[in-house]
DNA sequence: TGTACATCAGTGAACGCGCGTTCACTGATGTAC
DNA sequence: TGTACATCAGTGAACGCGCGTTCACTGATGTAC
């Protein structure tokens, strides 16, 4: 709201931070304000200080996440111009997502706005580089109307599946490879296109580029 | 636990049809018990008589659920050994589940399980469809580790989808011959047979063959 | 079939505590002159 | 730079109620003879 106070930036921050530990592991109404103010080391009063309520508090939390996200997709695909990298860049990006800031995917998760309307910005990407794929014969008509919650489905089980099971980026470069091939298959890809576009994103999972050794909060 | 007592069975019902209703409507953490005993028309202290406490409770209607849906798959399923029409099947079922059973489909999504683990049987059967497939040379390799997840994410979008935007009957079975093609093509299915196998899926979905008019209680 | 007794399920009042929210007060930060 | 005042953020005790769980009692169902 205000122009942002350096004191109370801090506190609020504390607060985010508290509560982002605390919703990777149990969901929000599992957590009580004076959980998250004693990790933030603050007055149970300053929390509504600076939030609403309690849903209030777990949207501004959510929304960060998102934004994190949003923002590591975009910085990945700035520049490149081929839809079928561009889509297998976004889904090897939620890979490493829930590989190196685990906790993050897991409170993205939380809110599974994610399923069918991943609110908007990454949603739109997809919807673009599906279109460009049609235009370019890499797609079947099938995938004009059904493309994106098809894709959609794909990334979020990606997902899931880091969370779960927690392989290394080895192994997870590995499904990463196989599932890009059968996604973009499906999707119309001609299989040896397919095969390389895989080969290629999860070598660079497997090196892991400039992913930051995930500093724990947001 | 006890040979089911008429009385006790009848209070038992009338709770896990209340509690069913409510799970539809909201996640269990937004029900109070007190709810829930005055839907079922029965006093506070009989749900301790039946459940051990609201966990228990909540599990015992997911159980339920999950009962539902998987005899429903093994019953479309029974007779047919093409692994290929068994696939299609299957996903053909969950979306009807999601078109006519609305209220189970949300609260089957509510414990959100389905996602990577979806407990044993249903998962069980989709293994050896994929399997089957890959021996019939049907599937790519890559079908082999991945294809059981690739398999189970769609399904969920798929059964996601009918329930967030509510089509016709009509629209449902566009939607899923499309992801069928898709799908199938992803695995690795040649695309003459997938768009048969699709269109076979998506006609008996239209027709709606024996899908009972939803009563509202599981 | 009828009576006596044991078991089992239903009842709702009472308990108590966890937790979201409020509020009066204190201390810090920023602004005016 | 220093002092006076206003605003803004932090504090933690207090409130109160919603809700899960318990319990002593009542009524129904089942069993023995």
């Amino acid at each position: 709201m205000s122009p942002p106070n350096p004191r109370a930036l801090r506190t609020r921050t504390a607060l985010l931070d508290a509560g982002f530990e605390l919703l990777a592991e149990r969901p929000i109404d599992a957590i009580a304000i004076d959980e998250v103010v004693a990790r933030a080391g603050v007055a149970k009063g300053s929390f509504f200080n600076h939030f609403i309520d309690k849903p209030g508090f777990a949207n501004a939390i959510a929304a960060q996440v998102r934004a994190a996200l949003e923002e590591k997709v975009s910085a990945a695909n700035a520049g490149v111009t081929d839809p079928v990298a561009r889509l297998a860049g976004g889904m090897r990006v939620a890979v490493d997502f829930a590989l190196t800031q685990r906790k993050q995917a897991i409170v993205m998760l939380r809110g599974l706005e994610m399923a069918t309307a991943q609110s908007h910005a990454l949603n739109q990407g997809i919807r673009a580089d599906v279109k460009a794929a049609l235009a370019a014969g890499l797609a079947r008509p099938e995938a004009a109307r059904s493309g994106v919650r098809y894709w959609l489905g794909l990334c979020q089980i990606a997902l899931i599946n880091v969370i779960e099971r927690q392989p290394g980026r080895e192994e997870a470069a590995d499904r990463l490879r196989e599932m890009l091939v059968l996604a973009l298959c499906g999707l119309g890809v001609p299989v040896d296109r397919a095969r390389d576009a895989a080969d290629a994103a999860a070598g660079v999972l497997r090196e892991g580029y400039g992913s930051t050794a995930a500093h724990t909060a947001p």
